[in-house]
RNA sequence: GAUCCCGUAGCUCAACUGGAUAGAGCACUCGCCUUCUAAGCGAGUGGUUGCAGGUUCAAGUCCUGCCGGGAUCGCCA
């Protein structure tokens, strides 16, 4: 059954169809004036320029088609042609069992399941892990989940940034440092040492170095260049100490995903793509798609409409070497034969955006993958308060990780302080902390606008109050604890009957989740999911000061609000799992 | 220089793609725990939506021009 907006905009959509137009028209959604209405429609005023009719007299009959419908308590025409509805209470009682019942909490089934392939091509085998790399991990966690939720079939791969010229650079690096080891030694035959010579903090800290060094010295960018090239042209000991740089950071980062609860089918990487290579490059110059242009492979992907200057997409570079254009292009042939997507998200920063416009127009030219099923999910960046790239206090970068542990930390000394943990075992007392503080993290992400930069407040983020991950986690637990007294009490839920504004308020609510799930999967965009979320525990919360729930002493009234208790308990703990965040027992 | 994005309350952000009186949180001021978890609830203060024009019944949203900030612009990812 679909959602009161949605039904509504059936019996609207009608009346306009049978006044000869358009019933897309009829579209209702929830009023920005909950004094006058429940649900409005502007659509009369938009038919009526289309028609060139009066927009009240189509108001009007819509109107009296509304007021037919055994959904509506009253339906008017205002102003210019306003549609104003208000629902009848059983039109939401009933809506409201239908969500308690529905496995699905009243979010709409999806009919043709797509494949959908997801790239979370943020981690960089050669870059800090820092905050940063925090959007393009939950925003794309949540994505996937969102996905899964809606029926499609999805394949999420880390697509670790493990190739190019970076590598290089690391390479080199590690020479000019520890000259000694085998690995640059071309004429060792093996084995090389099992260890890899380098930890995480070291690549952490070399690639800054050699990437600083060959913006001033052309000789060592030379040097990297030519390292690039022979570790892709097969070289055994860069090969060999390649593999240590990349498995050192999947231990690091597999550390960071399992602290936030994500999870990867595929941990690939640029360098998968390579096997594809030769057979890109061939197949590029055979059809004259690549062409020869100053000493690199091109292909030319501008067009005439273009507005701005679009460079061409870099197959092979002047060294022989191959960039990110070609190992994602090459990756696009590998997902068409492993899987053949019908969507692909690359849930990227915003700033790339150009390089997969330009990855999109190549694959479209050289007949792959059409450009519409490619898309680039791109995200802002985060900023600090000053509102240059965050930084902190001493001027270096935070680490995801720290960031992790120091809300975690922040989150027992608020237990601490609010004496919650007395009585509790301390296993309890760290899970909750931990889910307060993964809580807080991905909630004050998700809900920014994902195209927009952010400003990061690691004050704010501790914080804990207002609008926040933890509110909701707060509200989720305060519906356990009423459900857990109600099970001891042998208090059974009822039918429901809304009376009270909050209750009203609540029930409607619970319907906007329908709209919020298609919505967020339309538009890519989690922070839509986060606004229902928050509305939805601060509607409880509102219902919760309001009524008494199991202290209600009319039996029938109490059945009724642990009913609708239920189903928003239900509904929330839906939809926070759709952005990561899972609620403990009690906080 | 060119192209694109952003500019909304003191601060951080929304605004369902052109709708009615621009909404939240933080901060500030009041009130609410002998009754279901006060990380909460209720009320209040706070706005010329960067500026100036234009389009129309209606503009934060669309068009033009400025001002301010950011990003990008072939061999780094």
């Amino acid at each position: 059954m679909r959602d009161l907006a949605g039904q509504l905009t059936d019996v609207a959509g009608a009346a306009f169809g049978a006044l000869g137009l358009e019933p897309g028209f009829g579209a209702m959604r929830r009023s920005d004036r909950p004094d006058l209405a429940d649900f409005q429609c502007n659509g009369a005023m938009a038919a009526a320029k289309a028609a060139r009719r009066n927009p009240r007299e189509i108001a009007d009959a819509v109107v009296a088609a509304l007021r037919a419908s055994d959904l509506v308590a009253s339906a008017e025409t205002a102003g210019p042609g306003f549609i104003n509805v208000r629902l009848s209470a059983r039109a939401l009682n009933a809506r409201v069992s239908e969500t308690l019942e529905d496995p699905r909490a009243g979010a709409p089934d999806h009919a043709t399941p797509r494949r959908v392939m997801i790239d979370f091509g943020g981690w960089n085998v050669a870059k800090p892990m820092h905050i940063g790399h925090l959007r393009s991990t939950i925003i794309g966690d949540s994505l996937q989940r969102l996905f899964r939720f809606m029926g499609e079939t999805v394949v999420s791969d880390v697509h670790l940034g493990d190739w190019g010229l970076q590598m290089g650079l690391l390479i080199i690096e590690t020479a000019r440092e520890q000259p000694d080891l085998p690995y640059f030694d071309a004429a060792f035959s093996g084995p090389y040492p099992s260890v890899s010579p380098v930890t995480m903090e070291d690549l952490e800290r070399l690639y800054p170095q050699a990437s600083a060094r060959a913006k001033e010295d052309e000789t060592w960018r030379a040097a990297a260049r030519t390292a690039t090239a022979e570790l892709q042209a097969g070289r055994p000991g860069y090969r060999a100490l390649w593999r240590h740089f990349c498995e050192v950071t999947r231990i690091g980062l597999e550390r960071e995903c399992a602290d936030l609860g994500v999870k990867f089918d595929l941990w690939k990487g640029e360098s998968d793509a390579e096997p594809f290579i030769p057979e890109l490059i061939d197949d590029l110059k055979r059809r004259e798609i690549a062409v020869l242009d100053e000493g690199a492979w091109i292909v030319r992907v501008a067009r005439e409409s273009d507005t701005r200057e679009v460079p061409p997409f870099l197959l092979v570079n002047r060294d022989g070497a191959v960039g990110y254009h070609a190992t994602d292009l090459g990756t696009i042939l590998d997902r068409r034969r492993s899987f053949n997507p019908d969507l692909t998200l690359y849930v990227v920063d915003q700033r790339q955006a150009l390089h997969f416009e330009q990855v999109f127009r190549a694959s479209e030219i050289a007949g792959y993958t059409p450009a519409d099923r490619l898309e680039h999910i791109g995200f802002g960046t985060m900023n600090g308060r000053d509102g240059k790239p965050f930084k902190t206090r001493e001027g270096g970068v935070l680490k995801l990780h720290d960031l992790i542990r120091q809300a975690r930390e922040a989150a027992r000394v608020r237990l601490q302080e609010a004496g919650i943990g007395e009585g509790m075992a301390e296993s309890e007392i760290g899970l909750i902390a931990d889910r307060v503080a993964d809580a807080a993290i991905k909630f004050a992400d998700l809900s920014n606008v994902r195209t927009t930069n952010y400003v990061f407040d690691l004050d704010r983020f501790l914080s804990f109050e207002g609008k926040t991950g933890p509110y909701l986690l707060y509200a989720a637990v305060r519906m356990k604890s009423l459900v857990r007294r109600a099970r001891e009490d042998g208090v059974e839920p009822g039918p429901v009957d809304v009376r009270l504004e909050a209750e009203r308020t609540l029930a409607l609510s619970l319907d906007g989740f329908a709209e919020a799930v298609s919505s967020t999967a339309l538009r890519r965009m989690p922070h839509i999911l986060c606004d229902h979320a928050y509305q939805l525990a601060q509607a409880f919360s509102a219902f919760y000061a309001a009524a008494p729930i199991l202290a209600e002493k009319d039996e029938v009234v109490r059945a009724g609000r642990l009913s609708l208790t239920l189903a928003t308990l239900n509904q929330l703990e839906r939809t926070l799992d759709l952005i990561g965040i899972s609620t403990p027992e009690r906080m």
